[in-house]
DNA sequence: ATGAAAGCGCTAACAC
DNA sequence: GTGTTAGCGCTTTCAT
């Protein structure tokens, strides 16, 4: 008899080691009740001394859980590396995972056929229990398939009514207080230049600032009013151009959308606009350089990490099939101030 | 009987709507020979209108590979998210690992325990097939045993003389070019402001540093060396000020770890020296913010994105079995002038 | 070219 | 308290 060269050692080592059945081994091993202490004891040295780590395909396949948790967020390239929103969040969510030993497969998706192979892979295959997802990244077909199967997944960033589960920044609430703390300190002209208009989050963040202006009693108007814009695009910085171009330029420009400030400064500093004194400046998403800038950048600061936090708190009481309480979670953003926004006029 | 609940569909499924083996479904699958063309074309059928997606717990049981490759990276929490480098990174290695239909298992570590369990789970477990892993990462206990297994993986930063396989930046040809840089601005009283003496990586940008220095003829001296500090501490901080009081103040700051640069930044606020005027600064890694610094900063800036991908390609020649060609890659950096070191003096 | 059957390593009844 | 055993869904010889 020729010992088959063993790749690693299994459940069945363990137990013949320790002279018991399989079984035994996987209920020590599970917490199982059923185990006699001293069995359990002498198992759990072995399982200790031979350093023994099930193998996690047999796990799953034998119908217990993968032990690991998808996450599905928008491609970050370099080019948009210039928001630190998606890293921190992300790190946030495999630390709290971590802490009950589940792992993170992640996927970032640059297109909706990667979304599509992504959530194939990921879902049908079977490899996580739960899904944390990016708000801008599901079509309705997936979103619908997920809830149809009531698939465990939370959303980060409200996408649609349909979702019962998610976690989110104030959107509102940040734009609201910012467009007030320029209100207050006297600007009038203020536009807001947001994000796409159909991504999720953008809409409430206009709102804020509408609500704001409107309480204010200033209508809308061409220089008071919100700009869509896609992130960071030649586009983006001619529409601002434009606007800045104004004989009644605005006053403050409020940019509603991380990636949008570098193009902000840079179109400001083409037209020679000083800020803040020509210009107010303020951005909703704050960043640890944004202290260091020429003008340090007044910005609405968001709860990146406990949004984390909160997204895998939310999933994992869907995965052990408690109904999450409350359902959903919105954080209060908090302004920080610094020059960019100037003194009062 | 009763039809039991399937929660999904299965190769069994396929097998039977096709009326042939679930062997024969397989092999089409997998692109095995020994199919007819007939049959295959009506199992693909079959797969592709019912959407079919192989269990990935049962396919790595049954003795096929995870599809999944691990990424073991330092914790960025968001303290350190000041520097851009591990998002892009994981953004290049989840890219590149994508169009292989391979996922990425993330595992941050925040300490020596955190690498030790994730260590455990991930590999051990058999979650992955390879595994992509930081310099900074392993303790020589993982690494040896990663070696004797003959595990796939390639480390990021070049480790120790045991790693045959890495991917790394020219850290020492960087640091010299800058430093040269500096020199040739007139500069003789430079000192680096290195990130923690064992860490890899922070020797090769010393070495670089001094070779500059040593051929210019600058001897090492109080005001002519290489400091090392941990990341963004007090301690660093105090070091840092502690230096620039000399009475023979260096008149050029050569900042070698990102995380650093804020640090430096506030420490040289705080005793009112102007950059670059009264002191020079340039950092080594470079980030899309520091153009608008308030003195834009000079930096040495790092190719990550290909970093990533090369990590990638070295993996799946190993995951392949074969030896890739060369077994690592260096690859150069490229200096950005901007204004924080000022011009010749 | 196709199928039967033996696992892969583990869990979960169920029996003792 | 402990062992037996039947799968989980797939791959892979080995017959046919």
């Amino acid at each position: 008899m020729i010992e088959e060269r063993r790749t690693s050692i299994t459940i069945k080592d363990i137990a013949a080691l320790a002279r018991v059945s399989t079984a035994t081994v996987s209920k020590t091993l599970n917490d199982v009740p059923g185990v006699g202490a001293e069995t359990r004891k002498r198992i759990r040295k072995l399982v200790e001394d031979l350093d023994f780590q099930p193998n996690a395909s047999a796990q799953s396949l034998a119908g217990r859980r993968t032990d690991n948790i998808g996450v599905i967020i928008p491609h970050t390239g370099s080019y948009s590396m210039a928001t630190a929103y998606w890293p921190i969040l992300l790190t946030s969510i495999t630390e709290k995972a971590a802490a009950r030993n589940v792992n993170v497969v992640l996927s970032t998706a640059r297109s909706e056929e990667d979304v599509d192979s992504a959530y194939r892979s990921i879902l049908r295959g079977k490899r996580v229990d739960g899904l944390i997802v990016g708000a801008e990244q599901f079509g309705t077909r997936q979103l619908a398939e997920l809830v149809f199967k009531g698939f465990p997944f939370v959303m980060v960033g409200k996408g649609s009514l349909l979702i019962r589960y998610y976690v989110d920044v104030d959107n509102t609430g940040g734009a609201d207080a910012m467009t007030r703390h320029l209100i207050g300190l006297g600007h009038r002209r203020i536009v807001m230049l947001a994000g796409p208009e159909h991504y999720p989050g953008v809409t409430e963040r206009v709102a804020g600032y509408r609500a704001a202006m409107d309480e204010a009693g200033l209508e809308p108007g061409v220089d008071h009013c919100a700009y869509h814009a896609e992130a960071a695009t030649e586009a983006a910085a001619e529409k601002l151009k434009q606007l800045l171009r104004l004989r009644a330029r605005p006053t403050a420009l409020f940019v509603a959308a991380g990636d949008l400030v570098t193009t902000a400064l840079r179109t400001t500093a083409e037209l020679a606009l000083r800020i803040p004194s020509d210009l107010a400046l303020v951005a909703f998403d704050d960043h640890p350089f944004y202290e260091h800038f020429s003008s340090p950048i007044t910005a609405v600061s968001q709860p990146i990490h406990d949004l984390g936090q909160a997204a895998v708190e939310l999933l994992f009481a869907l995965m052990d099939g408690r109904e999450p309480e409350p359902t959903s979670r919105v954080l209060p953003t908090r302004i920080v101030i610094r020059s960019s926004c100037g003194s009062a006029r």
